[in-house]
Order: structure tokens, then sequence, then C-alpha cells
DNA sequence: TGAATATGCGAGCGATAGCTCACATCGACA
DNA sequence: TGTCGATGTGAGCTATCGCTCGCATATTCA
């Protein structure tokens, strides 16, 4: 193990040609995880990937782990972007279909960069930015709450803080788990279909 | 990254004293993850907390990752012996009994070595022996799967690979999490009854 | 008891990691 | 056009890692 990293941040992109400096670590370092995974993807190996020098790196990312957390980042904000745009559109849709809806979102969301998303999963814990990615998930899991509350004559749960948490867990670790087994459509399909009609009679009053 | 370890396994311990600092390794092994993490866990760290030298660990454990591997393995032995068991045990009992033990058992499982159980289940992605461990989930939801088909008349769902499929990690995912939360035993136990209620929901028919 | 074998030791090798710093180049504005 | 901060470079430092190997000690068995 090198000496300990600084922590202190480092310089802000300020003109166009720096914040395309940063864009390109930032896919490389997607890419290096990918083909190599978070040990051997070296900070030496990322820049050479990225086609620029290991200290332009260390110009605007403080360190390995930040260079990391600031990619969990990026990919954290895209996949919930797009679940929260879809349960914006679900609104007001029935019940069935908006549950339906938002557990195959959730799939779509894994399916942004699999690859990507499982070397991520793995290392978030070692990454002290855990922390931002439990503050998105709380954030998801409040809209869901209000999702509920607002067909609250629907559902046959009374705590439906409690049935918002205990649904984004259960619907995130089979979605996860899926995308982890790698598993292809006729079988993801179902397994879709089998959480909905869980979640539909866990909610629904019979 | 130092070189290329050796795959070629080392001499298995004869006599009662090598067993015995075989064990202890595998212990020592188990306190430097927890207390260090993976990446800190040297072997020569290692060595120093079992009491021997590195050389005598590389004499039974040719590679720092066959190291965790065979850690890895006696932990899920452990865990699943014991689930495996309580599984056979209730294959004639009433589906609601059976369902409820289980959920204990699986509860039960994870209190082995939760400190350890978490450490391994973020390193387990980058050993090789993933596949092991996959593969005995893989064996765990086929025997569910099994126990499912024989009471297919009590059952509501066609696809039971799916169900079992979505079970074992919706049961896995809440139990592991629960765990981590450190959960004690007033909530642990309704944790456990709602996650019955909802596998029961799901399978019986109406 | 003594030879043969199993076990234990630990200084140190080769490799590579994260990261720095003295310097070169670019671009905006005077 | 010249100045100066922003940006980019890469050889190389230090720390540490996984692991080997020549040798010492313990155990077995004739």
């Amino acid at each position: 193990m090198p000496r300990r990293p600084r922590t202190t941040p480092r310089k802000k992109p300020r003109q166009q040609r720096s914040q395309d400096t940063v864009a390109c670590i930032l896919d490389a370092t997607a890419r290096v995880l990918c083909s190599t995974g978070y040990d051997r993807a070296s900070t030496n190996r990322v820049a050479l990937a990225a086609g620029v020098s290991v200290g332009s790196l260390y110009q605007y990312f403080p360190s390995k782990e930040a260079l990391v957390a600031a990619l969990v980042d990026r990919h954290v904000e895209q996949m919930t972007s797009l679940v929260k745009a879809k349960l914006a559109e679900v609104s007001t849709a029935p019940l069935e279909v908006a549950v339906r809806t938002m557990i195959e979102s959730m799939f779509d969301a894994h399916r942004v960069d699999p690859r990507l998303h499982k070397v991520l999963i793995e290392q978030v814990p070692r990454i002290g930015k855990l922390e931002h990615v439990v503050g998105v998930e709380r954030e998801v899991e409040a809209l869901v709450a209000v999702f509920l509350t607002a067909r609250k004559d629907q559902i046959r749960r009374s705590k439906l803080e409690a049935a918002a948490f205990v649904l984004c867990n259960l619907v995130e670790a089979v979605t996860h788990a899926s995308v982890l087994a790698e598993l292809k459509d006729p079988r993801r399909s179902e397994v879709a279909t089998e959480l909905t009609d869980m979640v539909l009679r866990y909610l629904q009053v019979p």
C-alpha cells in the first residue's frame, strides 16, 4: 500500500478544455474498472486509458477513492433520474399499472450499465461516498411514500413509510440480484411479474 | 501489485500440530479481515496475528486469495448446513409452519458470525471462489423449488423456479439487512412476521 | 539414538501501487 | 505581442504488498 492520500479537494475545472479532460477521465475510469476490476485499476492505467497524464488526473481528483466516488455519483444520478421520472409519470395511473411500471423501470435503471453497476456496487462499501448513495435511496423512498399516501384507500397497510421502506428494499434487492446473476430475458420478465404480483398482494385489500 | 501467485496446492497438514496451525491461521484471518478490511489485511499481518510466520502460512495456502476463499468456504458451510438441515426437517410440515421456520433459520444462520459475514459478503465478488458461493446459493434455490413443487396444489404459482429465485433473494436480502442494522429481538421478530406474512400471501391460494 | 520427514521461521526480493513536483505548454486578456 | 494563470506532463519517490527460499527445529520411526 502506498502512503495515505490527501483529502483536500483540488482545483475545479474552469475552461472547456479541462471540463473535457474531467469527463474523459471519468469515462476511462468506468472502462478500466469494468475491464480490470477495482484492484488492478491503478490511477496510472486510468490516466493512460484517458489519454492524459497521472498529474492531470490528480489535478481534479485528490485520490483514487475520490475518483471512483465521483463516478459513483454520476452513475447513481443517471439511474435515479430515470426512476424518478417514471414515478412522476405514473402518479395518477391505476395501482396495478403503476407498480408494474415502476418495477420495470427499476430493471431498466439497472440496465443503464450493468457491468459498471456490478463493479461499483461491490466497491461502494469501501468508499465514504456511501452516505450520498443512501441519501438518494431515502429520497426515492420518500417519493414512494407520497405515492402510497395518495392511494391509501386502496391499500391494506397502515404504516405507509414502513411499507415504502420494505418495498424499495425488496424491489432493489431482487432487481440487483437479477443483474448480478445476469438473468436473461425470458426468466428476467418472469421475475418482474412475480415481483409485481407479490407487491400488489402485499398492498391491496383482498 | 506483487507478482502472480502460484495456483498449485500446498502440503496438507498431517500432524495435529500443523492442523492447529491451519485452524489458527483461519481464525486470525477472520479477525484481521474484520478489524482492518480486505485491503489492509496483508498476509504478513495475518501471520503476525496468528502467531506464526508468513512462511508457515504459505505452506498451507498458496495465495492470499486462497486463504480468504478457504475462510469463505468454512463460513458458508456453517451457514448453509444449518439452513439445509432445517429445510429437510420441515419437508412434510404444513406450509405456514415451514415458511415461518425457514425464515427463522435464515436469521439464525446470519447470526453465526455477523461481522465476518459482512466483510466476506463485500469481498466475495473479487475472489474466484464466487462460483462456489453462487453454486451453494443455486443449490438452496433448487431445494426450495423442489419443496414448492411438492406442494404445488397448495400454491397459486406456476413458475416455481422464478418463485424460488424471488423468495430466496427476498428473504436473504431482508435478513442480511436486518443483521447489518443489528436489529434486536422485539423488532427482529416483527420483521420475521411481516416477511412470513408476505411470503405466505404470495404463495397461498386465497 | 539417529536418519528421514514434517513443520516452522523470517529477512528480503521483485513488483507495483498511489501520488508529487519541477517543468512545459496553452489560452485569455493587456 | 507579452504576461500570467490555468492546464497538462511524466519520471520517479516512498510505501507496501504478496510471496520465496535457505535454514532451524520438532516429530516419527527404524
